[in-house]
DNA sequence: CCAAAAGAATGATTTATATCAGTGAATGTA
DNA sequence: TACATTCACTGATATAAATCATTCTTTTGG
């Protein structure tokens, strides 16, 4: 069992709580706040299940997931360290999709009332929000867009531009910090394991990346991002 | 040239300033908002354009699109009276998508500076705001779980649920609000105008619409509904 | 009112991707 | 170590949708 992390001794340098939650609130929601540790493949929620809170990454990674119809799992979103979980559902009162561990990770959650009077009282916090919404509003359009008009070499590319974006790459190795197997790779690509499989092996030939079994080296971050045309996400 | 329409008496029933904004601030919001009118075709902003403000459907139809790589449009979303229009750049400076008139529309434009004090002056502005953005990005994200999965009859069956939802039809005939070409259906479905007017036929042959040359009766909405598998934007 | 142009409909062909099937490699287990 | 299981790879086939081509219909302009 670990203990929890109060926010004031929290690392996580995204955190939206901790950047813009001042004073008595940043308080509140420390002592109040639950936190909860989660193993990869571990279910954080569920999609029908009741919504009583929002979830904050406080360190490890995690897939929003919705199943689709040919029993596979399609990535909505990946979060990582200081992400918010959960916030889709605001105002409602049920979640729409899944929320999975990707590796070992601890998330705070904090619930619904707290949150709301947070953004009541503090009208900084409360519009740093709204333009964390409209980024995500963005990028998820920007994403309806490319699910719809990129074909498999391009979807393949942005998957991992994506995956860099979010979870880095070890500095000495290259390597990328989360490991997935060729389903679950497809899975954020909107694509299936085959088509991934050859996919990596012409990017391997062109030396834009390196296969050591799972692990995967991104030699030519730049190559990939050429691949996907018109990539604007800021 | 016609005269604005000041918010006390603006008839627009889901107006978000009109619900949620009281007091001085609607009072600054009804004076200092400039009022635009736009004939079908009118570009109510373009892509990469200089962001200044955010728009208010008074009254009409838009269509936000982004062009595609085939020199057709995406449709990222259809909006019609009272809808919010260009908040998805707040925060950022540049317009991401283009505003396109579907039909004679009338415009509320706020300039960012007053928006964000409405906003900060007026928590409850805000939270309904967030609100109102934690719906809009679970809509998209099941548009991006939808136009990942659908088949084309699907897709063509989702874009007329849609067009029904924001536009409606005559109470008495049925017939859509709204008039588009099979190319514009096809935008707004992701497909092309030969594969519109396919589905459009069969749609026909079982009863669901009835096409009056470019007017179009939904006889059956329930059974457009049945075809999108797992629809579920409440 | 007729001619020209634009749009809609429909069949034929091509193309991209998913699916299927078989083989090989890695991993875990008795 | 051998065996079983899972996953990755790769070629062959099937399929859905885009594209192309043609005809028919509607709209527009002189």
């Amino acid at each position: 069992m670990r203990h929890k992390i109060e926010c004031t001794a929290c690392t996580s340098i995204n955190c939206f709580v901790k950047k813009y939650c001042t004073g008595e609130y940043l308080d509140k929601i420390s002592t109040q706040k639950n936190q909860n540790f989660y193993k990869k493949g571990d279910y954080i929620f569920r999609e029908g299940n009741t919504m009583l809170g929002i979830h904050f990454i406080q360190q490890g990674g995690v897939k929003v997931v919705t199943p689709n119809l040919n029993g596979r799992e399609q990535v909505v979103r990946i979060a990582s360290d200081g992400n918010i979980l959960g916030h889709r559902v605001l105002g409602n009162d049920k979640y729409y999709f899944n929320a999975i561990a990707l590796m070992d990770t601890n998330v705070c959650f904090i619930e619904t009332g707290l949150f709301r009077d947070s953004c009541m009282s503090i009208p900084d916090f409360a519009y740093n929000l709204i333009l964390f919404y409209a980024l995500e509003l963005r990028r998820t359009e920007l994403r309806v867009k490319y699910h719809a008009q990129m074909n498999i070499r391009e979807k393949v590319a942005e998957a991992f531009v994506y995956l860099n974006d979010v979870f880095g790459t070890n500095a000495a190795t290259k390597t990328l910090n989360i490991e997935l197997d060729r389903q679950e790779i497809g899975d954020v690509a909107g694509t299936t394991p085959e088509q991934v499989s050859r996919q990596l092996n012409d990017f391997e030939n062109e030396k834009l990346i390196l296969r050591k079994k799972r692990e995967i080296q991104i030699l030519n971050v730049k190559g990939l991002k050429n691949i996907v045309r018109e990539y604007k996400i800021e």
